[in-house]
DNA sequence: TGGCTCAATGTAAGCGCTTACATTTTCAAT
DNA sequence: ATTGAAAATGTAAGCGCTTACATTGAGCCA
């Protein structure tokens, strides 16, 4: 059997017995087409099961009307919750959403955005700012808009809209030192490549020397955003030294990790240990006791970074957008055992 | 200014005083060109900061080397590991992986579905087969190759990548009867064009009549996949005639949801009521306690899914794969009290 | 040196669409 | 009927790439 060719803009125009102009006049502006004709092209349409072939579509119209992200990952809700958001005002406003997701690895990360680009999107998303500079010049280079979302720094080169992590971090480390601990530890992210995990834990560190806590008296494990490696990281933590009496920790499941492996070992959250996460998602109110953690807008976020991306393609200046968060307090923080 | 342009393959070639043949030639088989040439020209490629036009491409190669998958939602850790996996062994193979998500919306999957056709995909992965026949035609029309994923049912006309949804809650109900429990609710997904929450039901209720259950004893609540929907499924279920002894949830966000409900209720588990969840997913090992559960592969389904499409696509005869589950027992199943 | 082969490169024909512009049709007003 | 403007449709030039085929160059042997 000689291969398939699916049909194409000229077999309806033909077998519809007119040009190839009102065919595609018919899929994109029907109002101008008379309405028996725009008829007789529908039903061509649908008996040939006819879909405009998008790159050629692209092409010639020189626009595509989509929108790329590349995120870390989908396996972390916070992301998921976030694009979700994103991708329904994009859709509101008649666009398409194209994801790729990077592992946290930037050479996978820049692979991407290139394929992204290639595939004719004609703004991106991104997560956090820890890139090569090469990127950001080539995205320069191609006029590209794209906003950096889930952090905000200062920096005026780019457009940021997310919340400040350091000071989140800073603020419920001080919330731990409110509840009287003096003797702290860190279960933090990998904070190579990752700009939210290394500000988190610098804000944390920072709030802990502004408060007289000794170097000797806080360490920090890093690892990857696993219950598991989370639950290795506090029994690491706790083979080390003298025993802290609460753990800060990098994310949601990082505390749930650490959680449960508290409670395997028999000490008792937040009885024999304090634990606080970070980004309140559900797993947080799932685990018992209940994560203290930061609360952090991710659908809003997600809806106003694509809001931001279509008034930087209709040549406004985008402008950074720093929203707010603020601590929930639940049961795994609680004073120390005195 | 001026409106861009993004260099071209023409740009390219004259700057590197050569044919835009011979440019393509050095991004596509670097081997066959002199690397003299291929230097010269790799280095004006980065100058202009060249990245080939994908539509350009698919369109004069006539192939594009990226399969599409529309799965319900991305806010399942279950679709997200599966994917994970199926992308995995879809880069592995040197193509790339085009994603789009349905909200479980018939309407909308088939949109998507035809979106990434339009977009040139060269096989698809859909989950389930609870679809219309007309999208079926239309993809035997086009000649793209599909598998369906994460159900197995004897239909020949479809290949299958998955598992027994039936057979896994039909074991699992009875495990549970072999507790000995005898008054038995169930909480379902929304079943209407979801045929694994469909089956999983029917499971069920074929187990429980197979051991001569009374419909008396068995209720049926459906609701969206959300710990907080599952909780007030639960408190209508609670509040409905005699009380359950078990509580079969359709998968594990709802099990979790029971479970939160019930001990916010101050009724204990597994000690005033059992639940069972379903997939396996991680949540099941992290709230208290553990949900008994049914074991589900996702990440072999996920490149399982892959192997096939790439053998249909070398026009081979692809063949459905059933996987095996099986239950874990955790805390949350247990005698009745007596 | 002539002739031959093989490697390297160039030429140019599409791929399937959109759209500016040209042409034809329609229809109201005379 | 005739006329003209507006509406409907057609014509055809690309959009940026790949690749079959043609051309050129180089190296080798007799």
């Amino acid at each position: 059997m000689e291969k398939f060719q699916p049909p194409t803009l000229e077999d309806v125009a033909r077998k519809a017995a007119v040009s190839t102009a009102t065919v595609s006049r018919c899929l994109s502006r029907p109002g101008t087409v008379r309405q028996a004709t725009r008829e007789r092209v529908m039903q061509v349409v649908s008996e040939l099961g006819y879909t405009p072939n998008f790159g050629a579509q692209a092409m010639a119209a020189r626009r595509t009307n989509t929108i790329g992200a590349v995120i870390p990952t989908m396996d972390n809700a916070i992301f998921a919750k976030g694009l979700q958001a994103f991708q329904e005002e994009i859709s509101s406003r008649g666009a398409s959403l194209l994801v790729a997701s990077s592992s946290y690895k930037k050479d996978l990360e820049e692979k991407q955005i290139r394929a992204l680009i290639a595939r004719g999107v004609d703004a991106l998303l991104l997560i956090g700012d820890d890139r090569d500079e090469e990127i950001y010049e080539y995205l320069a280079k191609r006029h590209i808009p794209y906003v950096l979302a889930w952090n905000h720094r200062k920096a005026a080169s780019h457009t940021y809209v997310g919340f400040d992590n350091f000071q989140a971090a800073y603020a419920m480390a001080e919330r731990v030192l409110q509840h009287g601990h003096r003797r702290i530890a860190m279960i933090a992210g990998i904070t190579e490549g990752n700009d939210r995990a290394f500000d988190r834990r610098a804000g944390v560190r920072k709030a802990l020397s502004d408060h007289g806590i000794a170097d000797a008296d806080f360490s920090v494990v890093e690892c990857v955003y696993s219950i598991d490696a989370a639950g290795d990281a506090f029994e690491t933590i706790l083979g080390t030294g003298r025993r802290p009496t609460a753990v800060i920790c990098g994310n949601d499941v990082l505390a749930a990790g650490a959680i449960l492996r508290a409670k395997a070992m028999g000490i008792s959250v937040p009885g024999g240990i304090s634990v606080t996460g970070f980004d309140d998602i559900e797993l947080s109110t799932v685990v018992d006791p209940g994560v203290t953690t930061v609360h952090v807008p991710h659908r809003r976020m997600g809806k106003t970074a694509a809001t931001v991306l279509f008034s930087a393609l209709k040549n406004r200046q985008p402008k950074s957008r720093k929203l707010e968060t603020h601590i929930i307090e639940r049961q795994s923080l609680a004073p120390p055992a005195s």
